[in-house]
DNA sequence: CGCTAAATTGAGGTAGTTCAACCAAAGTGG
DNA sequence: CCACTTTGGTTGAACTACCTCAATTTAGCG
């Protein structure tokens, strides 16, 4: 396979995650053109209002997306991973309706829209794979919305982490049941619509009822079936092809 | 123009209302094969669980998409009038992952799955169309999302009216500033997160504030800058093809 | 007219917020 | 390698936006 750009692999893992690739799309992905580019922490990808061109692929490192309250109140809408593209939406949607930024220190790979239509065009099948994705983000909006707006905090907190933990196991960065969380509790509230210091409160709830540890960045689930219970988590909104065996 | 189903013509509308059509396109719309129902309010189209094989073209009436907790609360993530087609994600997520119901009366049209897909082959503009719809569909979960998350009672509320506003306006089925808002005020709740209570009391403060009157299922909005103002209300997320000069 | 669903009101409760302080860990520059 | 600074986590106390429950009124409809 001639691979011309390694960074692509990020993206056919995550890709495969959702469903089975065939050898020539998968070359295909890897003869993307890609812009490279490092970023620190909380840097802006892109902003409301920009018209981007380009797509921006998450190589290594954690990304979100946000809007920002005329009061200055953030919510997170997503957060990103290895593999992801944040900005798919933006091939159809011209206009970005919200905000992408890093939350750590981040390798990103730009994609031209037009490289990406044409890949689409020579590879249909490519093409429904990128639409199921943007359709499963569709589904974790959904789900969130219904944690936020009917959900207890302790709930939530409980939903969102087990999420992260399907979603990093995905794709291979989860040994176990122990990931490296490196989002703020500011952030955990950002995402869920708490304050912070409620997310910590919550997040101690939890330490004390034995679900999760938390020292520094590092999560470890210990009682992976009571934190689906107090979540209520089901996997099936996020579409995997192999339903985790969690 | 060969019109087997004139139905088709509300999809065709609504699709305007986001991007041109062709003229042959418009015919190949119109030629699609429908299996028309009329159901009662409050019926269930699909469960959370069902694996469909066709799509629900809302022809006429008010539908929603929901999910019911376990503690029992539902969450409605979206409302859809004449024109749209709530589960065409069911194209590329076999698995509803919600359900959709429909609100009142309502005259619906199914299209197979199989026919849009050949639709889409033949006509990939069409294909990349519908494509375009989902993601507007996220980009008003996301929107959602936010008010849910970060908006007062009131925000939100002002926020949801604007949006039905402009959705009903964009399909041509409001005059001036009246709309039909067939929804009952536990119905607003469950989809702002809100309970029926408080939805009345903040409707009495919006009525209070001369933003809006309300008699039975007549809303009429008495002030739209101010009712724009109060919901942080700007209409570029729906990514309409004609910004509505409202 | 009677029946039912929806809107409205009151009163009391609580899950969450805000503000402000303090502590701990992790860089960072000298 | 240590003092210094910054960022993130933790705690307490006061507050409030919203909820729940339960009763009452109003509106729609056969």
């Amino acid at each position: 396979m001639d691979a011309i750009h390694p960074q692509t692999t990020a993206l056919i893992r995550k890709l495969e995650s959702i469903a089975p690739l065939a050898l020539e799309e998968k070359a295909a992905l890897l003869r993307l053109p890609l812009r490279l580019k490092t970023t620190a922490a909380d840097q802006d990808i892109l902003r409301e209002g920009d018209v981007p061109s380009e797509c921006c692929l998450v190589v290594e490192g954690f990304a979100c997306r946000y809007n920002v309250t005329a009061q200055g109140k953030r919510q997170i809408l997503s957060f990103h991973i290895s593999g992801d593209i944040p900005d798919l939406q933006s091939l159809h949607l011209k206009v970005m309706d919200h905000s992408l930024g890093t939350l750590i220190p981040s390798k990103l790979a730009f994609i031209q829209h037009d490289d990406l239509h044409s890949l689409m065009h020579s590879h249909p099948r490519l093409g429904d794979l990128f639409w199921r994705d943007t359709l499963i983000d569709a589904a974790v909006f959904r789900q969130w919305m219904v944690g936020i707006g009917r959900r207890s905090a302790y709930s939530r907190i409980a939903h969102l982490l087990c999420e992260l933990l399907v979603k990093l196991r995905a794709v291979e960065l989860v040994e176990d049941h122990v990931v490296n969380l490196p989002v703020t509790q500011a952030e955990l509230g950002d995402a869920l619509g708490l304050s912070t210091v409620h997310v910590n409160r919550v997040l101690q709830d939890l330490r004390g009822a034995g679900l999760i540890s938390l020292h520094g960045k590092t999560l470890r689930v210990l009682d992976w079936d009571r934190l689906k219970t107090a979540g209520e988590f089901d996997p099936a909104y996020l579409h995997l092809r192999k339903r985790d065996a969690l």
